[in-house]
DNA sequence: TAGACGTAGA
DNA sequence: TCTACGTCTA
């Protein structure tokens, strides 16, 4: 258990292929796939601007995010969209949000990863699904009337396939 | 990052020795030193009873454990001690703290973990403090007049000192 | 100091 | 469903 400070990157990581699967949040962090543990988006500064680095996605938080054939739309963060206990606001397009608009911007590569609920129900599982490019993002209410982000990512061709 | 399960154990573990440490308590399960997450209290049950199997100290809390040459104080889990947004309550004899209190009646060893805050403050790390025994315990009353349970644990001799 | 797609078990 | 000595960044 050396800790070893992986430094962000955007696009491939060494190492890490299609379909690698990781039990917790802290091993996505350890090998450089994903340095947020609580997180859903991270980022990194490139000069004066943040770009996307990496997307977590996973089941079960209601963020209701869809996956059709290498298309995904992956929800913004912020606005206690999952909070139990505070009321949701309006996201605003600041931090992750904002960093995945600027890779749109930039047509920089962004790592998908997917948390799925395990078959047994304890827990989840990571699974690395390769890089993707934001397509578009927009906004759009809830039910409640709040302002939620969308993001549109699609899988770069030429990669595994996921099984 | 296959998925394990580590079977739980009093006493060693395999493989583990005094001194090595840890990044997360996600380790400390992997490697079958302490399976909670978030608890400080791990505990198995055997045969009708449950007996603690490990605790895990961290620094930066609040809870006010000692140590001192082979000799700590733990303080017991519940009644929102650490919580910044419940307020205290009694804390009750069930759970981990019934669990060390058997420990203490069957003369079962508990391993330790302490917790510290890493040297550049960012995070924690987790090392393996060896073989207590858990020699008494009582209830106080803290600050707010609200119960909370000590526990006195030694340090079984003829244990690789910690540098 | 607070916020964020955390984990497991009772 | 809830609690519990989580973990990082802004």
């Amino acid at each position: 258990g050396k800790q070893v400070n992986i430094e962000k990157r955007i696009g491939t990581v060494p190492g890490i292929e299609v379909g690698d699967v990781f039990q917790y949040k802290t091993e996505l962090r350890a090998v450089g796939l994903h340095s947020k543990t609580m997180c859903g988006i991270d980022y990194m500064k490139i000069g004066e601007v943040r770009i996307a680095t990496s997307i977590v996605a996973t089941e079960g938080y209601g963020y209701n995010d869809t996956f059709n054939s290498g298309v995904m739309v992956y929800t913004g963060e912020g606005g206690n969209v999952i909070s139990k206990e505070k009321k949701t606001e309006d996201q605003k397009l600041v931090k992750g949000n904002l960093a995945l608009a600027t890779s749109m911007r930039q047509k920089s590569l962004v790592r998908v990863i997917r948390g799925e609920e395990r078959w047994d129900h304890k827990g989840k599982r990571y699974v690395y699904d390769g890089l993707y490019m934001v397509e578009e993002y927009w906004a759009e209410r809830d039910v409640r009337g709040k302002t939620v982000y969308k993001f549109k990512l699609c899988r770069i061709p030429d990669q595994p396939p996921l099984t």
